[in-house]
Order: C-alpha cells, then sequence, then structure tokens
DNA sequence: GACCAGGCACATC
DNA sequence: GATGTGCATGGT
C-alpha cells in the first residue's frame, strides 16, 4: 500500500470513529435502490424521498408495475425529484433493460460477472459511471468504489487527486491503493457523503472536521 | 432571487 | 479529450 493508500484507510477509520456505520443505502428492496440511484441524479435526497413515496403510494415500485405504467403518468408521480420527464423515461428504460435481460430479477442480475455487467449498465440510456456504479455496490452487493462529487471534492482538497481527474482515475487510485472489500466500500462512500453533506460543501476544511490534521 | 443538490447525454470545437 | 448546455424541483 503507498503513502495515499495509508491516508485513506486512516480517513476511512476517523470517519467511521467519528459518524457510526451509515446503513447504506437507504431503501427497503435492491429495486428501490436502483430507483433511488436514478432519481437522485444531479438532486437533492430529500426530493428523491418525495418522488419514492409518491412511487410507494401509487403502488409502482416494482419492476412490472413500472414497465406497465404509462410514462407520462410516471413523470407526473416522480415530479418532486426534478427532470421529471427525463427521468421517468430513463426508468421505463432500465426496466425494459431489466425485464428483457434478467426477467426482472435481481438475484439473476446479481449473479453475473462484474466487468461485463457494468458495461452492460452502461449501455443503457441514463446510466452513467456513478449510477452504474451505485447500482453494483449497493443494490447488488458487488466490490466497486463509487466516485461522486463529494468523494473527488473532499479528495482532492486533501491532495489525494486533482479536480481534474476523471472517474475512472479516481477510482483506479482508491481500488489499487486499499484493496477493499463490498462492506468497506459500502461504508467508506456513505461516510464521505455524509462529510460532504454536512460539513464540507464551500470551506476547504472546517474546525471540528474528524478528518483535520491529515 | 440566486444558488445548490449523491449526473448524464449530446453538440461542438 | 475538453468544454458548454439542457434537463426541473424544492430547500436555504
Amino acid at each position: 500500500m503507498g503513502s495515499k493508500g495509508k491516508i485513506l484507510v486512516e480517513m476511512y477509520e476517523r470517519l467511521l470513529r467519528a459518524f457510526g456505520p451509515r446503513h447504506w443505502w437507504p431503501g427497503e428492496s435492491p429495486f428501490e435502490v436502483v430507483v433511488g440511484a436514478i432519481l437522485t441524479q444531479n438532486t437533492s435526497w430529500a426530493n428523491v424521498e418525495k418522488a419514492i413515496a409518491n412511487l410507494k403510494k401509487a403502488g409502482i415500485l416494482t419492476p412490472l408495475a413500472m414497465r406497465r405504467v404509462d410514462e407520462d403518468q410516471l413523470a407526473r408521480i416522480i415530479k418532486p425529484s426534478g427532470f421529471y420527464r427525463l427521468k421517468a423515461s430513463r426508468l421505463k428504460g432500465f426496466v425494459d433493460f431489466f425485464c428483457r435481460e434478467f426477467h426482472g430479477d435481481m438475484d439473476r442480475m446479481r449473479s453475473q460477472d462484474l466487468g461485463s455487467l457494468r458495461k452492460r449498465l452502461l449501455n443503457v440510456d441514463g446510466i452513467g459511471q456513478e449510477t452504474a456504479d451505485s447500482i453494483l455496490l449497493y443494490a447488488l452487493g458487488k466490490p466497486i468504489f463509487v466516485v461522486d462529487a463529494y468523494t473527488k471534492r473532499i479528495f482532492s482538497r486533501h491532495n489525494l487527486i486533482s479536480e481534474k481527474w476523471s472517474y475512472g482515475e479516481v477510482q483506479s487510485m482508491v481500488m489499487g491503493e486499499i484493496g477493499g472489500d463490498v462492506g468497506m466500500y459500502n461504508e467508506f462512500h456513505a461516510l464521505l457523503v455524509f462529510l460532504g453533506k454536512h460539513q464540507c460543501r464551500r470551506i476547504p476544511r472546517c474546525d471540528g472536521c474528524p478528518l483535520e490534521g491529515l
């Protein structure tokens, strides 16, 4: 493990000690996690929660029901999450893919090889790298590190990366350095988002931050 | 009323 | 490969 790896591990341990396990991803089923991953694209989680509550109330938080529902109606139901016409189309695209390729069965999807499954997900319209990796890690329990805006911001402020690094560069660095398991990737990313949300928006480093001195 | 939020696709250079 | 734009709501 290189010097960056040691810093990453120290960072992880401090965050875990300070905040405790985050129990991510919030969601009662793997399918709900996938839906949340699409709805939260460039959107606050509070808005996503409203949309998910609407979906539950309407009884369409299952692959088959979502496949049946009219796209315009789906758009109205998820309206609070923003970009609702776009996201309705993306949800439809995913359930079509999911039912076509895996018979709407998460276990069947999970049984696929990580690398090829990732490529197939990236091939679905509206699923980019972060959404694909969130699905792989949080819905399917695959060992992959999710990179997001918070992750990049925090890592660059601690001089582990430059802001300009690509998604893949950040991900490869982390996975190469720490070689973590599913549980660690899960918890680490959740903790970084928690820290990012609550403490490190604009301020480079904040007082009382568990990462102080790193 | 500006600014932000757990991105992505597409056009253009 | 880098940069710019549309997509839209709800909270601060």
